[in-house]
DNA sequence: TTCCATTAGTGAAACGTTTCAGTGAAACGA
DNA sequence: TCGTTTCACTGAAACGTTTCACTAATGGAA
């Protein structure tokens, strides 16, 4: 490789200008220093080419002007897409975006999420799938973190974006049984079971009160995920006629492998999602979903977050509320 | 907000074993000290919960572990499977990753680059979208950086993933042509109109060969910015009896044109895409396109990548082949 | 005994910033 | 004229590592 060219550093505008180290480090940030002054180092940094060393200026301390986002699993689409619409309202405000995925593993988040403190972002945004591991408080109480739907065990929050899964799994269930469903399978993307999971709470506490059958069944992340599980519960003897997925992801795989068994959708078996993906509208059948407005929450959740760096103690607490979606995937249950 | 417990230093673990800082060191990688001190210095540093603060770590030099990568979009879906692909294929690879998203901005690649290489990762994998502006010469001589399917206007690589383009759209071209369409609308996503990018090129080229009338239209990334044009496009009094959209992102808002307008496909016109994201098949109808693995190509990025920090110098180019894939969305052209 | 090699460890500089605590000099009020 | 303030700037320390150049002690070979 050819000597590699080192980017110019402030001890070079130093030289170049005559100037000592500190007043060119004052001079960029148009401080205590003479206009004139300001102008001259300017025009050599410039024409250097420079621009501040962020690795540099993390050690050191103070503000990075980077906010580290970590979410649960990136096979997700849902998440993709609340990736892209955070990044994207984080870049808004002027904030410099990294991005982690723990792909589909709640143990590593924790670790994912200390790693990007350790990078010296100046807060944390998380999205994780199931309850995460580990105990977030030392974590937490040095870096502010907002969570987007899901509990840290331990933290200290500047801010937290919850959905009224409660609600939600409510009407769901409600639409299900109006259509006459009885026997109801529930795909949930945890990767364990773990019983005092909210959404799984609400959905055996509403399936109580409505008296239908809802059997919670575990499943792997993502369309491939879901698919070969899909086969498993539609082959069955008694199999039931709605499929309830805990995510759209979850839905395309139920919907690839009710397609491939030949099953009507929904005249067979009715199969609805539960965060309203842009795709659900052109998959086929257009998919009967929740949603849970993905902008709002991207913006609500950035928001806190630069609120509380701005210094802004209050409550930052919001519950974003579902709105059904009925489209094609749902019908009357089969005789 | 409580003071702030400072992560533990190598310093603290000096005071605390009465060691040395540069003996600690030394002693967490285990190098040069007698065996006795590595012991004692681990079971120090495990009580403190001590890791290296990569901060520091990265600013004396020498490798961080960590891999920039620079996506063109995040709103384009294919690109957000890629991303997820990549940063699965460096995990796997022991590598962290740092992903950044140019959302669609071709002028804004460069220093997000730029940024990243700031960041002292040890190598960059670039997805560009369109041409990317500026001169890459001086940060990809820094920085080993491999690319997926683009060019960088000066860049050095380190790697390099392309796409056999004019097959890919040859084949199209020719499957379009077959089924007797000689008008057709070419949806890209090129954000500015740049003659030469081979993509358009390799359109012009095959659709002169075949003697069939191809326009090329310019097209905002993405569902929602390709639903408008669609509609626009579809509404003319002589409209394509095909449209060929060079990313399934922009198939799916043209999909959502044709439903809004009450256009039959492929009954009224055929709609094509470029890049077979997974809900290619679950959409309505099942898009034809055309498949360039994923898998493969984060795989062979990553692998260049690292063959190349290993030290291998050799010639690094790879270069994907197409794969059609005719599903439901191309029909004959109607009469 | 002398000499050299090896082992186990130390001190200090360096990476590129920011910031605390000054330092002269000029400007100002009385 | 003197004391004070302001201005424009400087030196040095600090952030947490890594690494180069050393030292002191031990062991073995000659």
């Amino acid at each position: 490789m050819a000597t590699a060219p080192k980017r110019p550093t402030i001890k070079q505008i130093a030289e170049e200008t005559g100037l000592s180290v500190t007043a060119v480090s004052y001079a960029l940030r148009g401080e205590r220093v003479s206009p004139a002054t300001i102008e001259r180092v300017q025009a050599v940094a410039d024409q250097l080419g420079y621009s501040a060393d962020p690795v540099a200026r993390a050690l050191r301390g103070g503000r990075t002007g980077t906010i580290g986002v970590l979410v649960g699993s990136l096979a997700d689409f849902w998440q993709q897409t609340l990736a892209h619409a955070v990044q994207r309202e984080l870049r808004a405000q002027g904030l410099h975006t990294i991005l982690a995925d723990a792909d589909g593993d709640p143990a590593e988040e924790l670790a994912l999420a200390a790693r990007l403190a350790a990078q010296r972002v100046d807060g944390l945004l998380v999205a994780p799938i199931g309850p995460a591991g580990g105990d977030w408080a030392k974590l937490t109480e040095r870096t502010p973190t907002v969570t987007i739907s899901g509990r840290l065990p331990g933290a200290e929050l500047a801010g937290e974006v919850a959905f009224d899964q409660t609600t939600g799994v409510g009407e769901m269930l409600r639409h299900l049984h109006s259509l006459g469903h009885q026997r109801i399978a529930v795909l949930s993307w945890a990767v364990e079971a773990s019983p005092d999971r909210p959404t799984e709470r609400a959905v055996r506490e509403q399936a109580a009160t409505l008296g239908v059958d809802c059997e919670i069944v575990q499943c792997a992340y993502s369309l491939d995920g879901s698919r070969p599980l899909a086969l498993e519960v539609l082959a069955r003897e008694d199999r039931p006629t709605a499929i309830f997925c805990l995510s759209d992801s979850i839905a395309y795989g139920v919907l690839h492998g009710c397609r491939e068994l030949g099953l009507k959708v929904p005249g067979d078996i009715s199969v609805v999602g539960f965060d309203d993906h842009p795709l659900s509208r052109l998959v086929d059948p257009p998919l009967t979903t929740v949603n849970w407005s993905i902008d709002r929450t991207a913006r609500a959740a950035v928001g806190f977050l630069v609120d509380y760096l701005a210094g802004d103690r209050g409550e930052h607490r919001v519950v974003i509320a579902p709105t059904m979606v009925v489209r094609d995937s749902s019908g009357p249950a089969p005789s």
